[in-house]
Order: structure tokens, then sequence, then C-alpha cells
DNA sequence: AAGTGGTCTAGACCACAGT
DNA sequence: CTGTGGTCTAGACCACTTC
């Protein structure tokens, strides 16, 4: 057992959040039920509850309860905020499109060195999406994963055509947090075709590294946004 | 006594933190020490430390100690990353060139509303500052206090030529996190020359709003970014 | 009044860092 | 080895929300 209590009741809560068993805008069982379920005390409970706040699941109130976040986790950034109404992008709304892959690949890209340490000349699993809003192209999408510990992963389709449901449920591998530089550039030819908007044209640039729960295992994305009718929103 | 032990506690550090008498890259006294410093036991000291932890003051290891972050807390978002080499942006580095204000002014800019709930016709504080970096201009920014609470605020000078600062020193305001949308535009006339770009070349917009220690009152900022040299980056 | 989360105590054992 | 932070227990009292 060494893997603490408290990581361990986060985690039972958490998979109970997003696989939808305690719904969005439900109560979580109060914290002497769970300190019954878990057989821990308050403390430790509190432990993996206030991370759960920390992470976004849950929002807690004095004399209510602990309610599960609507719209649930933005990863600690990321989400889009309409024209005047609040839209909320996670890979569960919207649509996303599979231009390319998965597929093996050699990461040839420079514009990531910059954020990687040590691998360089390994395959890297690929992707190419694009996201829409209201069936409004808005992102476009380069994702390279480390060819690491994932067996069968091109074999098989995402579940729930989410990427991040899938690390979590095939492989136990939680997305945490992540890192990102942020730019504004003028779009190529490619990039503004497939946003629909005009070549040159003001587009967001973000390039992210996403930290897991494997230690040394990260994520990388590349992605192009246009920000004309939805901006990109961050919190903290 | 209706402040929390641990608030006191995070509230004491903190000052003793940003004051200087912790040193940056320091380490502060041990858990064990600030037990018998402020009568507690370990968890209300080790709550306050995670709150400051948090908020990007400390880092902890395990074996060792609580270092104090070198650079200052970043907010929790933005900072600068450089070509090759990491800048750090705060109101202590680079330099700041204010170039209105502050002075009293309606917010007459409608791109705020949506940040806005109830306040609506009141004055507020004005600010334009223009941010370099190794004599780059980088930012330009405008920036809404609400005129509440804040005596003398127009008529005497910024300490350090820091607003948070200020704000922390002599109102005892402390900012504690932000929200922002975040998107790519094109310059217009006036931003691109202060910024020395082309007019129409892609920058970053940033409208910000900023929560503070006191209950309903915010600070909102709009800026405008040359991301050409420079990337906003963020964590988490 | 009952149930909830917020704060706090006084201990304990462990894992990691530096000697 | 000592000292540090990481985890955890078994209680306690309080403030807030709801009924």
């Amino acid at each position: 057992m060494k893997i603490p209590l408290y990581r361990q009741i986060q985690a039972s809560l958490k998979e109970k959040i997003t696989s939808g068993i305690y719904e969005e805008g439900g109560l979580l069982p109060s914290e002497n039920d769970l300190c019954t379920e878990f057989n821990a005390t308050r403390m430790t409970v509190r432990q993996a509850l206030n991370e759960l706040v920390r992470e976004g699941y849950i929002t807690r109130q004095h004399g209510k309860g602990s309610t599960v976040s609507a719209s649930r986790k933005s990863l600690g950034l990321l989400s889009l905020k309409g024209w005047t109404e609040v839209v909320v992008a996670s890979d569960r709304h919207g649509k996303t499109l599979v231009l390319e892959g998965p597929m093996l690949k050699k990461m040839q890209n420079p514009i990531f060195r910059p954020l990687i340490d040590t691998e360089s000349d390994e395959d890297f699993i690929f992707f190419k999406r694009l996201r829409l809003v209201e069936d409004l192209p808005v992102m476009y999408e380069h994702t390279y994963i480390p060819n690491d510990n994932l067996p069968n992963f091109i074999e098989e389709p995402l579940l729930e055509g989410s990427l991040f449901r899938t690390l979590l449920i095939r492989y136990q591998i939680d997305v945490q947090s992540m890192t990102q530089e942020v730019r504004a550039i003028a779009a190529d030819k490619e990039t503004a075709n497939l946003l629909k908007i005009k070549t040159k044209s003001p587009v967001l640039h973000l390039l992210r590294k996403y930290k897991t729960s494997v230690e040394g295992f990260f994520l990388y994305s590349s992605i192009y946004c246009n920000t004309e009718k939805f901006a990109i929103s961050s919190f903290n």
C-alpha cells in the first residue's frame, strides 16, 4: 500500500465523477459518510476533497455539502467562452474530427524542442484533430504522445472519442496539469482553410505540455485557435 | 478572534516574505518551529503553508524544508518566456512606463461589460502603462480600479512602481487570483505604434479580472501583447 | 434541531534529505 | 544518525444551511 489513502479516495471519487455516478450539480456524500466508506478520518477525507476542489472537480459550501462542478473539470485552463453565452469545451461537448492518425511518427517539428528535455529519436503517437463548437471550427490541434507503455493504443478507437478519458480508463494515466506557451500569429494557409478564416488572420497558438500521473510521461499539443467568435478563458 | 489561526499564520509569513525578512531562495523555519512560534499544531501550520504553496509564495521538499520561491509569486499565470532564456515578468523586473494616469475615469470601454456584474456608473482609477522587457515593448495595458476604499490613491505615487505591492502594503488588499479571456487580434494603429510592430500584426489580447482579498473588490485590465519575441506562458 | 463543512488539537509513524 | 516534511488518527468545538 504505497499509495496514500487520500490519493486513493481522491482517485475513487474522481472516477465516480467522470463516469457520471456522481452527477453534475449533485451532492457528494458528506465527509462523515465518506469517512465510514473509506474507513478514514475526516482530515484524510478532507485532504482528498480539497485536492478535488483544487483540480476543479467539485466546489464546497459550508452548511451544505460538496457539489460536483458543472461542465466538468477544465484542466486548470481552457474553456471556451462564447459570444453571449458560455460554451464549455471538453472532449464530451462539441465535435471533434480526427483528420489524421492515430499513427506513429517521429517528432520532426522543432517548435516543441524547448518543452522537451530528453526524448529525441523516439516514435510518437500522432493525431491531427479539428474541434468545432456549434459547428464552427475553433481549434486545430496536433498531438504527440510518447509511444511508451501504451500497448494497442493505435489499434483501438478512443473511448467516447476522448483521449484523456481513454488514457485514464485503459491505462490508468491521469492528466493532471499542463504548461503552455501562448502566442498570437498569422494563420498559414492550411490552418486558415481548416478554421475557415482568411490566410494571415490572427490566430492564437498554444504550445502545450501535459503532465500526467506517470512520472516522466508527458503529452504534447500544438493548437491553433480561431478566437473571432470564441475567446479562450483561464482561471487563477 | 474571528480570523482563523491558519489565515493569521499565512498572512504573517506572507508579509515576512514580501518584505524580504525571509529571503528568496532561503528556507522558512521548520513546521515544528512555526508551531511553537504561533502556538499551534502541525496540522494548522501545514494548512497555512499549503495555502502559501497554492499561491506560489513557497515550494516544499520532503526531507528539506520550505523554500521561498524565487522571482516571487507569478499570480498563478503570466510569465514571459524568452527566445532562448527565461525572463520573468513582474512589477519588479523589466521596465514599466506610465503613459497616462492615475486619473479618475468612467469605464466607457464596453469590452469589460461581460466581466462586470453590478458596478456601472462609478468612477474608476485608470492607468495606461507600457511594459518593456530588455528594452522591447511587449505589453500595453489599460487598468481600471474601482474608486472605493482607496483614499489618496491618485495623489501618492506607487510603492516601488508596483500596483499590487501598493495595494498590499498601503491598503492591505492582496490580489489573489484572476480570470481572463485570451484572443488573437490584429493590432490597431495606437497599439502597433507603441509595441513597435506593423499595424494589423497579430497581437495577444488579454481581458483580465483580478480577485482580491476584499470581498467584491476587483481590478480590471485590458492588455495587448507583442508575442513575436516573447510568448506568454502559463501553468496548471 | 440536525446535519454539514471549517477549524483545531495532541499525538503517531513514515519517508526523505543531509550529516 | 537527526531533522524535515508527508500522512494519518480520534477526537473536539464552531459556523453555516436546511428543515
